[in-house]
DNA sequence: TTGTATGCGTTATCAT
DNA sequence: ATGATAACGCATACAA
């Protein structure tokens, strides 16, 4: 059996009530009692029982978390803003893990609402905008890098992103340029706009190919792009996920990366700081977007009828060693 | 007020047991009424909660996982393994995320001993043994790439990847070889041994140099070696980020990894498998590290009073391109 | 199949 | 400062 403060009450000689207060260094306990109490639970090996508590003082104090992929570290960027603005507001995290395919998002979603959170931050979900909308009557939700209207949002301007990405790759001289585009099902369509419309500006012709977030994946379909007539002479692959994938598809054609392709990554994730082949690569800042998120989260919590708030910040490209202008 | 089973129960004009069936559709409620409890508790905007329900029935059915650091992707395969077998044993998993100095494993271990979990996965943790120990009588602990006597654990033999990374080097010709150790505090002593060991067995002289977990002391750390007489011809890093360290010191001298100085790295995380500059390093295969202690921990469960565990895997060197034989 | 009653371990309220 | 007692929302034996 398990022990329960009851145990330690009856051992200190005193009542639950100041069990209870004594755990919790809240005043109305003289220090006397406090270090009996505390010395008899230590000898019991007490364990204080937060599910209990929680119900107890009707759940609250705690932010749910979802992260789409803890492979991609984007998501340890955005997690880690949020735990400092967290941990500032005394307030606890709950983590829940999606998966790279979005196949997950529904459910731990369900589970975090479950679990009496006061709010959700939702890092990536790729779940339909409907979907999301229904969530968010369940639970209070600040979606990050997706915006969906109504409800809390923190964005980064993907298009911004994408047409300075675009635009570096214009400005060395490259003319056919694809796109190497995530899945158009998971709501994640500004950076292949930005991409399309600058190349349409420049009256060039956007190529797009569709690929997923898998490396595997997009080497395969960049390795088509590359094989066919008329390749490319650069490369943006909408996550770094993807442009890794790229990148494996020239090295293995013995092409290299900035010279007779050039090649732009999204996430400035930390396979892409890697020095020697180092991506160039759209930077989101995302610690700050976890910061921002985790504000917006509190301000949710303070003020839960408050209208829907939406942030965006503005990406800035890294340009490293992957870009280059095309060979003659 | 949040709605609760009592009123869907008055909606739906059933009693609240009837309710808690139908929402977990146990047997024991007919089809008809269990239609009419769920649209109910739709039409009401019910959302079960977890807390109570845990509560209730009196814990259990989760396991605790902690996490060192979400930017080292070697944790995302070890929880992607532990998720596998969690899910196949239909057993929840409820997250904590340490830091990279190991400044958290205390407070994190014990939010998660006091959620009520059944056993704790420990991964990566840097605290003290004596901690540790003193942890796992609040809650049953597996120890993962950690081993800590008469406890649970899942290791993978740094000793052996150590030896095997040094043993690359000098068949490679190298003679002058530095390894770039973690602080001696964490208790991950094996890989500084398994090198000094190799070396000393082949007649050449260890070189340890202590350093951190950031990639950018293990920059300046390695960038003092290689600034000082009688630079090494080549580095072991004893992981992986402090490896990337190691290339960027390289780099921001004009020296080509694999070329002037070797590198060999610890973990065959994501960065190393960045094409071009891909980082020789020793692969521990997380995935089955982590299906591996969820296997343990499901084990401890079952037989809470069987003796501790030891499970030991032998990494693999992955040779890549950081590693070549010295310059004559 | 359905309803009733009790308990889970804690916090909060109200006495003393 | 300390104690008694009622929630908290649900699961679960048990009765009907």
């Amino acid at each position: 059996m398990r022990i329960t403060m009851e145990d330690v009450a009856s051992r200190a000689g005193v009542s639950r009530a100041l069990v209870s207060l004594a755990y919790r260094d809240r005043p109305g306990v003289s220090t006397e009692t406090r270090d009996r109490i505390l010395s008899a639970g230590r000898e019991l090996g007490y364990v204080p029982n937060r599910v209990a508590a929680r119900l107890a003082s009707r759940g609250g104090n705690t932010l749910g978390v979802f992260l789409q992929d803890l492979h991609n570290d984007l998501f340890a960027d955005l997690f880690e803003g949020s735990r400092t603005v967290a941990d500032g507001a005394g307030k606890q995290l709950m983590l829940g893990v999606g998966a790279l395919d979005g196949g997950r998002d529904a459910e731990v979603l369900e589970t975090l609402a479950q679990s009496w959170v006061d709010v959700v931050i939702a890092f990536g979900l790729q779940m339909p905008d409907a979907e999301v909308r229904e969530m968010a009557e369940r639970v209070p939700l600040v979606c990050v890098l997706r915006g969906v209207a109504d409800i809390d949002s923190v964005v980064s301007d993907n298009r911004h992103g994408a047409r300075a990405a675009t635009r570096h790759l214009i400005e060395l001289g490259h003319r056919e340029i694809a796109f190497l585009a995530n899945p158009p099902s998971d709501g994640y369509m500004d950076r292949r706009h930005g991409y399309a419309e600058t190349m349409t500006a420049a009256g060039l012709r956007p190529r797009v190919v569709e690929t997923t977030y898998s490396r595997e994946t997009a080497a395969a379909d960049a390795g088509a792009l590359l094989d066919a007539g008329d390749p490319p002479t650069a490369i943006f692959a909408h996550n770094d996920q993807a442009a890794m994938g790229v990148l494996d598809a020239l090295f293995r054609r013995g092409l290299t990366p900035g010279r007779e392709v050039s090649v732009v990554g999204y996430d400035n994730s930390s396979p892409s700081k890697v020095p020697g082949v180092a991506l160039t690569s759209v930077d989101v800042d995302g610690v700050a977007l976890g910061r921002s998120a985790a504000e917006l989260a509190l301000r949710r919590i303070a003020s839960p009828m408050a209208p829907a708030e939406w942030r965006t910040s503005f990406p800035t490209l890294m340009v490293r060693t992957t870009t280059g202008p095309p060979l003659p």
